[in-house]
DNA sequence: ATGATAATGGAAACCATTTTCAATAACAAG
DNA sequence: CTTGTTATTGAAAATGGTTTCCATTATCAT
């Protein structure tokens, strides 16, 4: 009977454990907010939801976890140009692949889902070749479009 | 002949002062730095530069000029996760457009000029729609890919 | 159960960026 | 060219997200 003697390694364990890391309340119940919660939290709100049932676990281990989950490639860190970085799961039940744009005025950020596939026949050559020709092990991507967004278009 | 009292402005100055905006010498002296060095400078970057023909510029000023030339989508800002931001002009004589892998792990960069025909297909594509469907005025666009660099690969 | 050691939390430090405000400079108008 | 309006500037202080420190605690291989 696997869940007896406390929380049993979620899925993710094996690669945290794989890593060296150890399994953790609070690495647990972070990623357990980020699994469950909307896009692009900053690392204050992933702490006060996080509180919320474990109040007693740290800013500062939220932002060293985050930090932990950027370098292993399971969580992408966005700067949306309002000072606080914002931190999405790679991989999870809610998200949906998508990208940004952002008004450089205003700083509205509207998330687009759209021309995914043109984007994936793209980025599977880029990748590809980028790989081989850097040595490099892509693992995530970012693309943001920046301008104006229709409130700021006319005002300008 | 042009140029005579004090500095002419320069290309860049019509769309300036079209946005009501003045011509300062500091401002000058900025454009002047982002247009003749490499890229992806810091604000402190090029308030250094900047200190050497013109001491009396402040880094405040560096800042205001940054922000107020993103706001007008003439320079992107970039985030590369070490705590302070890059700047490159959009379109200078020096500029190649080009775009980055960042590693996660030891925060290497490497920039990239390959793709970008393939690049070209997609974003026209993209921005096309994009802007239609969000009457989204884009003027700029980042790609970023994020991984692990050979040399952090094997440490891993 | 136990020991080695990774992980934690709270406070303090850090440091890039922003704000404040009085002084200055740009430039349209005369 | 002079002048008035007002955007811009610089220096210092404030801000605030993120990191560092370090003594304490928790994880997990044995």
């Amino acid at each position: 009977m696997p869940g007896r003697r406390g929380m049993m390694a979620p899925g993710w364990g094996k690669r945290f454990r794989g890593c060296g890391y150890r399994i953790t309340v609070p690495r647990q119940a972070i990623m357990d907010v980020l699994s469950k919660t909307s896009k692009h939290l900053s690392a204050e709100d992933i702490y006060m939801k996080v509180h919320k049932i474990h109040p007693n676990v740290g800013l500062t281990t939220v932002y060293r976890t985050l930090e932990l989950l950027s370098q292993m490639g399971m969580v992408v860190k966005f700067d949306f140009g309002d000072g606080r970085a914002r931190y999405e799961l790679t991989e999870g039940p809610e998200s949906e692949h998508h990208h940004h744009l952002i008004c450089t005025s205003c700083k509205r950020i509207i998330e687009y889902t759209e021309f995914i596939d043109e984007e994936m026949e793209f980025l599977k050559r880029a990748e590809k070749g980028l790989s081989k020709k850097y040595n490099f092990d892509i693992k995530n991507h970012i693309i943001q479009f920046y301008g104006l967004c229709d409130k700021c278009k006319g005002r300008q």
